[in-house]
DNA sequence: CTTGACTCTGTACTATGGTACGGAGTCTAT
DNA sequence: ATAGACTCCGTACCATAGTACAGAGTCAAG
């Protein structure tokens, strides 16, 4: 009793019965040992798999949620290795947003430049593909 | 005479053979028709290519740079659709910009909020992502 | 006329996070 | 006992933008 199938445990965490096998694959959740020939998951999985999914929204990627369950799993692990995961990610996040951010400003300026009528010929946009300048580019 | 190889193609608009021959599967360049058993290209082929190098660091994915290069080789094309292409990604620039943000805000307040000492148990990052909290929640 | 550099085609592989499928086996209820 | 639902495993596939490689062919110089 209160052991899971698979299809219980995906349907009761929300993902695909194949993202759990895929997790397992992954080393994320661990293949139970079962008595039968069907995987029989204990109830703490569930849990485990909302952990990948709020890991995930996070921004981490699955190799990084493997570090933090394992740091989770793992008595001995200390929160300076947890903020340090985090710490990394944070600045990887902050990198991403810059480079949005001049993205955003140089094709804004393009996309404000043209007017939008009549034919390509002067079109801002082509023409800074076609030669780019240096002072709008966010590179 | 003017033709120019394959090689000479890639190495003056800076990519690698590979990735010429890969436009060209992806049509991005046209398949030059040579005399001889190798490609032949026009000198023009480096400044597309560059065209398409440039155009990716202004955001468009390959498929968009297709449609451009679409606009720029249709003398009947017009500012217009261009200029909706870029508004397009532009929008979606911004929404990621905007959910990096929530991220960047949520994952930095629980990066500051941990005192990175001890060991994981009240560990605030490990916490929520265990109980998700509404209010810092970024989605 | 041979060597070395280059090119040809086609296919497989990289990373990421899954999704889909075929064919077989199993479990439960009637 | 059999239908229907579920599960098993392995593999292939999606998108994205290339990279790598095998094995064959070709081209130019010495």
């Amino acid at each position: 009793m209160s052991k899971l199938t698979i299809g219980r445990v995906a349907q009761s965490s929300g993902v695909g019965v194949e993202t759990v096998r895929f997790y397992e694959r992954k080393r994320l959740i661990e293949q139970p040992i079962a008595q039968s020939s069907y995987r029989e998951y204990p109830p703490e999985v569930i849990e485990r798999i909302q952990f990948i999914k709020r890991a995930q929204e996070l921004g981490f990627t699955l190799a990084e949620v493997g570090q933090l369950l394992g740091f989770a799993d793992q008595p001995s692990s200390s929160k300076k290795e947890v903020k340090q995961l985090a710490g990394r990610k944070l600045i990887e996040i902050r990198h991403k947003i810059e480079d949005l951010q001049r993205l955003e400003s140089t094709l804004a300026s393009l996309h404000e430049k043209c007017s939008g009528r009549g034919s390509l010929s002067g079109c801002p946009i082509i023409e800074s593909i076609i030669t780019p300048d240096k002072k709008s580019c966010h590179k």
